[in-house]
DNA sequence: GTATTCTCAACTTAAAAAGTTGACAATATG
DNA sequence: CATATTGTCAACTTTTTAAGTTGAGAATAC
């Protein structure tokens, strides 16, 4: 599962890729817009601006906006940058990779090839949907298989 | 990520999985071979028990079997039956369905489109493979792209 | 009846997630 | 330059979840 901080820089990111090109879109708007705690906002815009894909501007009339065109940031980029990375285990990240705590030797592991797999098909779908585009949304009825 | 007790539980289940057949294995043997915490084995074990996926003998030459053919046992279902739900998002899951919290309404959700896609595509990989396959190991250069 | 092995709720400890505080730094404007 | 506005950031608290342990008990075999 994504964890709630990660959700909320999603939603912060797509909510200045609405507004891109519009100037500084104040943190408090966003907050209110996006239905964030805005004190914890703070905490993660300034993580996205130390990590470059926001710049910000102090002052009146000051706010954040995107540092990088909508359409060159992925949803798998984000979840990355917050979470470290997209796989189930540590063994099976790409750009994260480590050694899974307790486990026996990868070498014989009897996940891992399925677990690598899973993390390509996810970076696959992640890494081809863009901030910039505007995704149908999904009818309630279209889930209720359960 | 997985937690580890659904590491543990995976590895468990694949133990009992390539002795299935054998009569009762013991907790004591699991935990060796498989490197978990004999105690917290334990636990993982008797939830298994319960979930009725294993049965349990108690006394001497006691043990744990399978309760079901590792034909029948799929590596979505252990992930389902010990983390709930595949998905990335609450509101993404099939089975374990929820509101994401703090979220804007799922009708004009921007992303749930994209998450349930995601966790389609997991199932029908995690789905696919079963308790029984054995699967070739990864060689490791296959992942140093990083 | 005693040794063995699983059962299970209650507990502890540890770690991570979620969120807050408050002092400070930059900028705009009068 | 004074002041209001807005972001910065490290330190902190609180809450939640994960990880693991304890110990008394119940079933079974011999």
């Amino acid at each position: 599962m994504l964890s709630q901080k990660t959700r909320y820089a999603i939603r912060a990111m797509q909510h200045l890729a609405d507004h891109y090109g519009q100037g500084p879109i104040q943190l408090a708007q966003i907050a209110e817009a996006q239905n964030i705690p805005a004190k914890f906002l703070t905490t993660i815009l300034s993580e996205l601006s130390r990590f470059g894909i926001v710049d910000s501007q102090r002052g009146k009339d000051g706010g954040y906006r995107l540092a990088v065109s909508p359409i060159d940031i992925t949803y798998g980029d984000l979840i990355r940058l917050m979470r470290g990375s997209l796989a189930l285990v540590p063994c099976a990240s790409r750009f994260a990779h480590e050694k899974c705590k307790n486990c026996l030797e990868e070498e014989n592991c009897r996940t891992r090839a399925l677990m690598l797999e899973v993390r390509d098909r996810t970076a696959e779908l992640l890494d081809g949907v863009r901030l910039s585009d505007r995704i149908d949304p999904v009818p309630a009825q279209a889930d209720s298989q359960n």
